[in-house]
DNA sequence: GAACACGTGGTAGGTCTCTA
DNA sequence: TAGAGACCTACCACGTGTTC
């Protein structure tokens, strides 16, 4: 049977995807063949003859994930996720990873690309993911010398945007812990803050018995940390020397001269939270309420 | 009362995992 | 492999306690 030259057949997503019955049957065959080529190529006794290997190797097969697209016989793909070529694979990607950086400045390739770049460097992700889980029968690929050549490119394993397991926040937590002698964490915090915005939030759901990310195990375990569910106010925060209004107005000024209008984001300092202030107070004003706004003000 | 500091809630958007 | 849902981060709007 010449299944490259003499057939004319469409499996785009070989073998998962099968277009008729007869195609199946070509895709069960191409898989099996596969399967023996790979394992006589890691040195294991196979009833394959030397012609039928030559052949095989000559349309394309590598003993792992072959990809036959059509009716002139070609076959794509390699052994990407295989077992016999992934190192001259990884390399391969390697090297296209390098020359993205080389055009963009970074290694951040977008996900949703969709292109066989950003799929591997997803992959990447994943096995590196595998690989500080630590759990058993979790198998990576990816292996010191990888992670440092990655590293050492600029590649973030974790970009902006990914999360942190409950594990590895419970870590930060002991340590924050061991470092400041308790949990009491504000919620500003560089590294914990959005955590421990997350769970507050999710544990006055928990109470409420609404559906959340909280468990009773998980509470158990914040509470023997001694983790505050309740923020509160912090009485012991710094006080600067506040400005006057009209300091601030003299400033937002200066804002307007700089930047051409006055949108000061509110999480930008001291002056976007005056501006957003008299926002507020300006909408008080115009509704008639007691309001800090005055006529000549506004 | 004004300004400041900090917390909460809503939501958009990205990633990961599971399932069909 | 695509879609759905869960999970998480970041940002914004707003409320409220504290300090002067």
């Amino acid at each position: 049977m010449n299944v490259c030259s003499s057939r004319s057949v469409q499996i785009s997503t070989w073998p998962h995807q099968r277009h008729s019955e007869e195609d199946a049957a070509l895709a069960s065959w191409m898989l099996k063949q596969n399967h023996v080529l790979g394992r006589h190529l890691m040195g294991m006794t196979t009833r394959l003859k030397k012609e039928q290997i030559s052949r095989l190797m000559n349309v394309g097969f590598e003993g792992g994930r072959t990809k036959f697209v059509g009716g002139d016989g070609r076959f794509e793909g390699g052994s990407v996720g295989g077992v016999v070529d992934f190192d001259a694979k990884w390399d391969l990607m390697f090297g296209q990873l390098q020359d993205y950086k080389n055009e963009n400045g970074h290694c951040n390739v977008p996900t949703s690309a969709g292109t066989d770049l950003s799929n591997w460097v997803a992959a990447q992700r994943r096995m590196y993911g595998k690989l500080i889980s630590g759990k058993p029968g979790k198998r990576s690929f990816l292996d010191a010398s990888k992670m440092q050549r990655l590293t050492d490119l600029g590649f973030q394993f974790r970009p902006r945007g990914s999360y942190y397991s409950w594990e590895e926040q419970m870590v930060e937590l002991v340590k924050y812990k061991e470092e400041n002698g308790d949990c009491k964490i504000p919620v500003n915090h560089e590294r914990l803050g959005s955590f421990v915005k997350l769970v507050r939030r999710d544990y006055k759901k928990y109470v409420q018995g609404k559906k959340c990310g909280m468990t009773a195990a998980r509470e158990a375990e914040l509470h023997a940390l001694g983790f505050v569910f309740e923020g509160g106010k912090t009485p012991e925060r710094k006080v600067t020397q506040p400005k006057s209004w009209e300091e601030r107005y003299q400033d937002l000024i200066r804002y307007k001269e700089q930047n051409g209008d006055t949108i000061v984001p509110q999480n930008s300092g001291r002056l976007g939270q005056w501006v957003h202030a008299q926002r507020v107070h300006y909408k008080k004003f115009k509704k008639g309420e007691q309001s800090q706004m005055t006529a000549e003000r506004h």
